[in-house]
DNA sequence: CGGTTGTCTTGAATCATTCAAAACATCTGT
DNA sequence: ACAGATGTTTTGAATGATTCAAGACAACCG
């Protein structure tokens, strides 16, 4: 079973993920790639890794994490390796309108999102209407529809609240000339 | 009611087209500009025009039909007018994945979008689920929503039909080299 | 009709993403 | 374990949509 495993036990877990893109043998994100009939590299398993860390990332997200534990990577070889995968079905690339494309592991499984207009920041959400009312426009206009995408646009919590702290603080500001 | 109508009668629609941006009086598109507080340009009754005529046309498409008419206009002149207009809320901003931001008309109805993934041509759809269910997903997160986009992806008829012309093609070629 | 304010033109910069060629590494069969 | 074939990464540069900035200009108010 463990036939070229070079590192075996008695690492630590950062020495595990830092040598990890070094050790292809059998990684479980190994497995993956192998799975979906791609080659198993140090830039792939490292983005795998990252897009694990990360759910929605962006391509430059993905590239920062990955030089941190393989830093000869380019940006050029993430974008390889992220349409690699998005060809493979191994990620799947959404492009909220304003952010660059995000990247998430997630597939196959008619999730939806929640985006934040201010912050762009990305959530996943189930869907609430089946798959059945996802997939049925009202009418098709002759189109071969295949999948629905929907978005909900609106504000995180983080940005609400930085919202209502700027309305206070311009409330306080208001008061306080009124008041000379 | 006719006061500064300088075109009255007697024009080719040509000449109307030609001249509607310099008789800034009152086009009804002069209106549609007034009633959102925006100042009456040629640029912007042109754009206008050119939404009327392509229901969901990028930037660049906007700005050819503007040449027609306005042959002086600028393309930053057409990006600006078209973000102006988003502002006021005259116009609704698109930006589906893969394509060019596009603009259309039809805005504050709750309409959304069959986008085809070969040529990228856009078509309308009534939302068959009311808006109800449109702004209620399964778990909000704690995002306040706002609104949910729906885009139905899907092949538009007329490529539908060249890739069954091709597949056509392929199975006569592939007949052919068996026969020989 | 003149002043104020906002718009357009011109020219250039930015960003994410893609292209291309050569160096390199993985996997396959031995 | 090794060498060849194939696919991947690196390096360097190009692309395309969009935005920024400054000055020239035009629309609207009174």
């Amino acid at each position: 079973m463990i036939q070229d495993n070079r590192y075996g036990e008695g690492m630590t877990s950062t020495d595990a993920a830092a040598n990890a893109a070094a050790s292809h043998g059998h990684d479980p994100l190994a497995h993956t790639l192998r799975d979906v009939g791609l080659k198993v590299t140090g830039p792939r398993v490292a983005v795998l890794r990252a897009l694990a860390e990360h759910p929605h990332a962006d391509a430059d997200t993905v590239f920062r994490a990955v030089q941190g534990e393989l830093p000869t990577t380019s940006l050029q070889a993430v974008y390889g390796v992220l349409g690699a995968f998005a060809d493979a079905g191994l990620v799947r690339r959404i492009e909220p309108a304003g952010s660059s494309a995000r990247y998430e592991r997630r597939v196959g499984d008619n999730h939806h999102h929640l985006v934040c207009r201010e912050c762009g920041r990305v959530e996943d959400v189930d869907c609430v209407l089946g798959e059945q009312a996802c997939l049925t426009p009202s009418s098709t206009r002759g189109f071969r529809v295949a999948e629905a995408e929907v978005t909900f646009w609106g504000t995180c919590p983080a940005c609400a609240q930085a919202e209502a702290e700027a309305e206070a603080d311009a409330a306080a500001a208001a008061a306080i000339a009124e008041s000379t």
